[in-house]
RNA sequence: GGGGGGAUGUCCGAGUGGUUAAAGGAGACGCGCUGUAAACGCGUUGGCACUGCCUACGCAGGUUCGAAUCCUGCUCCCCCCA
């Protein structure tokens, strides 16, 4: 390899600093070099599915990546799949995915759009968005073109269709197009370097097949670790629940990093905040500190030790928070019956509520509650808890 | 074209005529404990002003004193052979 540019192969490292993989070997500082010789910005690609626009943390690691391309002067496109989501989700085994409309992916494009740019820089110099609908809505002539690019063998090394073929599971002829149909992205944005989570890595790598097909100059694939969820186990993602999202309330953000199990609390901190928690630190306090970081990066430094104090006031002296949503119940002077109000304030179905109140988990100023009827006057101005967490201050309506 | 298998509660999954609102697990929620919305233990987990009633096992009918379980038709899914 050419030596002797040995500021791209700085650059090559710093980039790929805290990736999993970059390939292939010395990919990126070669790119590099060519940029620099043509005097332009690499192309940094991102394929973003318009299905699920919310950008939780699992999402900000790729995007710190991407980020910090920027930030060495070059330029992201993201793409949003338009053209793939409105083929539908080919492996829907027991539902099918609804197909989006129009109207709901470009509102969904603009979400993720908003949020992503809470990490990345919007500058328009420094990134591009594109529809892949733009190119992907071709003639048949130019998906044969495509589709003989690549063989059915090569398509099922991926790890996920090989588990499933071998267990004789479905895999739908649209599932295996799919690699080619985001390889072909990268032909028509002419991408230098893909990002993703490394369960990304077969379809990156095969963007590289296709690219050449065309004639073109192959990709970088860099991909990213994997965050693990508020579960500590599986991947974070939206369906799994297991997500916290960037624009989440403070409260919401500090409250569900201190959920995580300790276990993978090192692997937050890696890939949020690129250090290691202070060893100085016992466990409970590194994650608070995790916690507060996670919540200033997102809401800034006030709103950290806020969410901190409203956190111990709650949940570590069991005490009611300063500020509370008012629910109004209606009621005249006799008895209310309290599952009613538990519907109104806080959405619980009115048997959940009974269950609640006979297992102890609805408290008035305090109190559990023992009987489903109360007296009147001793809810209004009084503070309805139900668990640990949810909170109202309840008013008779007028 | 032929043959076989399947659709059960939020999810996975047992149940093949009678204490079955439906085993078990996951998830969620509550209580206790605590270092926290962690871990662990216990409990709850269709709806309804609830010692009762209503609605539920793909959809529509039927058989029966009685059906998630049997029959008929329909819809959808999977596998094998060609």
């Amino acid at each position: 390899m050419d030596e002797s540019d040995p500021e791209a192969s700085r650059q090559a490292a710093e980039l790929a600093a805290g990736a999993e993989e970059c390939l292939p070997e010395g990919g990126l500082a070669e790119k590099l070099r060519t940029a620099r010789r043509e005097g332009r910005p690499l192309r940094v690609k991102l394929g973003i599915d318009p299905t699920a626009p919310d950008i939780h943390l699992g999402h900000v690691v790729v995007l710190d990546k991407l980020r910090a391309f920027q930030d060495a002067g070059h330029v992201v496109v993201l793409i949003v799949g338009d053209y793939t989501a409105r083929v539908g989700d080919p492996s829907g085994r027991s539902s099918t995915r609804p197909v989006l409309s129009g109207k709901e992916i470009d509102a969904n494009a603009h979400t993720f759009q908003e949020q992503a740019y809470r990490v990345l820089d919007p500058d328009p110099a420094k990134v591009e968005v594109r529809r892949n609908g733009e190119w992907l809505d071709m003639r048949v002539d130019d998906l044969f073109a495509l589709a003989r690019t690549t063989t059915v063998a090569q398509l099922l090394e991926r790890d996920d269709f090989a588990k499933r073929f071998g267990a004789r599971e479905p895999i739908s002829v649209l599932e295996l197009l799919y690699p080619l149909l985001q390889g072909y992205d990268s032909v028509a944005v002419r991408a230098d370097v893909e990002l993703g989570g490394t369960d990304q890595k077969f379809n990156l790598l095969l963007g590289r097949d296709v690219q050449r097909a065309y004639g073109l100059p192959e990709q970088v694939a860099l991909t990213m670790p994997i965050l693990p969820g508020t579960d500590g186990v599986q991947r974070m993602s939206k369906s799994l629940g297991n997500y916290v999202g960037v624009t989440e309330p403070p409260d919401e953000i500090y409250g569900k990093t201190l959920s995580v199990p300790d276990d993978a609390m090192a692997a937050w901190y890696r890939l949020l905040l690129r250090t290691g928690p202070d060893p100085e630190l016992g466990p409970r306090d590194a994650k608070r500190a995790l916690a507060r970081a996670l919540v200033a990066r997102f809401h800034g430094a006030d709103a950290a030790t806020a969410a901190e104090e409203r956190f111990d006031r709650i949940h570590v002296e069991r005490e009611a928070p300063e500020e509370i949503e008012e629910a109004t119940f209606a009621g005249d002077d006799g008895a209310v019956h309290l599952p009613g109000v538990l519907e109104e304030a806080f959405g619980l179905s009115r048997s959940e509520g009974r269950r609640l109140i006979a297992q102890g988990g609805v408290r008035l100023d305090g109190e559990a509650v023992t009987d489903a009827d109360v007296p009147a006057d001793r809810l209004d101005g009084a503070v309805l808890q139900v668990g640990k967490r949810r909170f109202r201050r309840l008013r008779r309506a007028s």
